[in-house]
DNA sequence: GTGAAAGCGCTAACAA
DNA sequence: TTGTTAGCGCTTTCAC
């Protein structure tokens, strides 16, 4: 397993193939020359045809260029991670771009990948930060050395970008949908309070309950952990009593997931007598019985945003926020009226 | 976001500091060099001071060694590579080593991501094919010029490594546990026939029955899909009938979440009426009501072996299996005897 | 538009 | 053990 036996050729086997200089073929070969005439023909047939590839070591030694991105996730296990990680292999050009990937769980583990990261001259950083984790001064301590998107949680900054779900927008999304479909009677299993996403979804589902007049009372909406354990918990509670919510929103599909569960349980139906709805749409929720309604963050969007934050010229760090979609399944049922 | 403004500091700078030469900072920092005086010190004082991080670019340029491993699975959403990956990256040394990654499903995807992780130099590759990918030919093509690690699927090749579970291990430990449980009738719902495991799995499964003196039918054995809608399909069909298993092995948790939720509507109990096993123990194992037990791939030591199989200085190619673990929780419920 | 040549930061060969 | 120096492959002036 030793290797590397046969250096692999270099722009100087191909300027001698093509019969040019090697600043001709280093300009033919990085689009930095406009014709397209008898020259750049020569130079590709030649690199074709020895098989040339850059060395990205030397290319990047010289022009501060890696042609590579960071992306620093908490974990590839949970859902919202791995889809956007997916999603962003998948837009990257892979012959013009390499995925370079960091994970840490908490502020430490984090902030050690990112600097990593950036000892290896990343061109960009995308940044995941797990919950409750402050990046801020990580981040912008690094701010004016290279692009910087952070994907949701709290912005404290405003040296990097930001790129996150319009948390309102969801909450607009669920409400409408299950006043759409006959609910008057709505609970809210919120995530952690401490979450700044929890904070502002808990306060648009109060706008909204007061604004469709629905029935909520305090004790169905508290604050908690996003686990199945969670939302089989607190729905065994909520629902064994005669006053009794006809629709459940969970901040997380788990907790979904476990509500089900206890509904089941209890003899309650799903939709028809309680409607369910998640949120991030792991790939659990078309697989649970009934399949479950949740709110879709919008991936390809964040990811491109992501990505031409990075390769945006402007120095002008930019905060966008993206509407989601409400994937309408099982456990919201059919319309009523 | 421009930036690069301030050039970091290098090894000159280093030097210059610490009052000694470019090539003694470069042996310092790099380990050539035994003592730890007071040479040593002064240079590491220096680093220290000055922020210094190797440039990775010229470094690689100079030795061709990047520092860096490439991984290419199917999908971060997918149980097992999501595991692998979180186990990899944690195990790798961040300040030494870094983590490319390539996401591909099928055969052309997936030799596209090995060949641009190939022409970034990579230090050793890791590869989890994708369901019926076939990598040989790609893989053996480069097996010469960098170690490469294949992880689970079918080995046809002998000039790359191969990791990967020992299947039949697996099947001993579930069919022994069924058995110690007091399970007499078993059945079995495989992955698909045309996987080189699942064929495995499904030899050693009539081993085990045969060796155990169990009851099992053909038709209550059939290779499938692994989803959940495949495993509540089958369990309806299955467990309906008057003459059913008390047990059921699946090749997937998905299916075995399937099974559990047909049983359930079925009014059979779990475990008390039927046990459950389910394979790759994903995070929904630990979650499901009851918890399902699950055979463990051994992530810890896949990822150690490959490393080992990577730095290793030997050339030869090794071919090793390792033991999974099964993960004993609620759907194979307690001792009987 | 093209070629010659400098030099990015580092490691390794060689010299002391 | 240490320092001096060549040169890895490329991009980018600079001169033509």
């Amino acid at each position: 397993m030793a290797g590397k036996n046969e250096r692999s050729s270099s722009i100087t086997n191909v300027a001698a193939l093509a019969n040019v200089s090697i600043a001709t073929v280093s300009r033919v070969l990085s689009g930095k020359r406009g014709k397209n005439d008898d020259i750049a023909r020569r130079v590709r047939a030649a690199a074709e045809q020895l098989n040339y590839s850059v060395n990205y070591a030397a290319s990047s030694l010289r022009s501060d260029v890696t042609n590579s991105i960071g992306l620093v996730i908490p974990s590839a296990t949970e859902s919202f991670s791995a889809q956007l990680l997916d999603e962003l292999e998948y837009a990257i050009d892979a012959d013009a771009q390499q995925l370079l990937i960091g994970i840490g769980a908490d502020r430490s583990a984090q902030t050690d990948r990112i600097e990593s990261l950036l000892s290896r001259h990343v061109d960009g950083l995308i940044v995941v930060p797990g919950t409750e984790t402050d990046l801020t001064e990580t981040l912008d301590r690094h701010a004016d050395s290279l692009p910087i998107v952070q994907i949701g949680g709290h912005q404290q900054s405003f040296k990097t970008s930001m790129v996150s779900i319009d948390e309102s927008a969801s909450m607009e999304l669920i409400m409408r949908h299950l006043v759409e479909r006959g609910s008057h009677a709505v609970a809210y299993m919120a995530g952690k309070e401490v979450s700044f996403e929890s904070a502002e979804l808990f306060t648009m589902f109060h706008t909204q309950v007061r604004s469709y007049r629905l029935v909520s009372h305090t004790d169905w909406n508290q604050f908690g952990e996003r686990t199945v354990q969670r939302g089989y918990d607190c729905s065994m509670r909520l629902f064994s009593k005669d006053n009794r919510p006809d629709a459940l929103v969970c901040a997380d599909d788990a907790v979904a997931f476990g509500a089900m569960v206890a509904l089941h349980t209890l003899g309650l139906r799903v939709p028809e007598d309680v409607r369910i709805v998640g949120f991030d749409d792991s790939p659990l929720a078309a697989t649970t019985m009934p399949t479950l309604t949740s709110v879709h963050p919008p991936f390809e969007q964040i990811v491109s945003e992501s990505l031409r934050l990075i390769a945006s010229e402007t120095g002008m760090p930019a905060h966008i926020s993206l509407p989601p979609q409400l994937m309408i399944r099982e456990s919201t049922g059919y319309a009523k009226v």
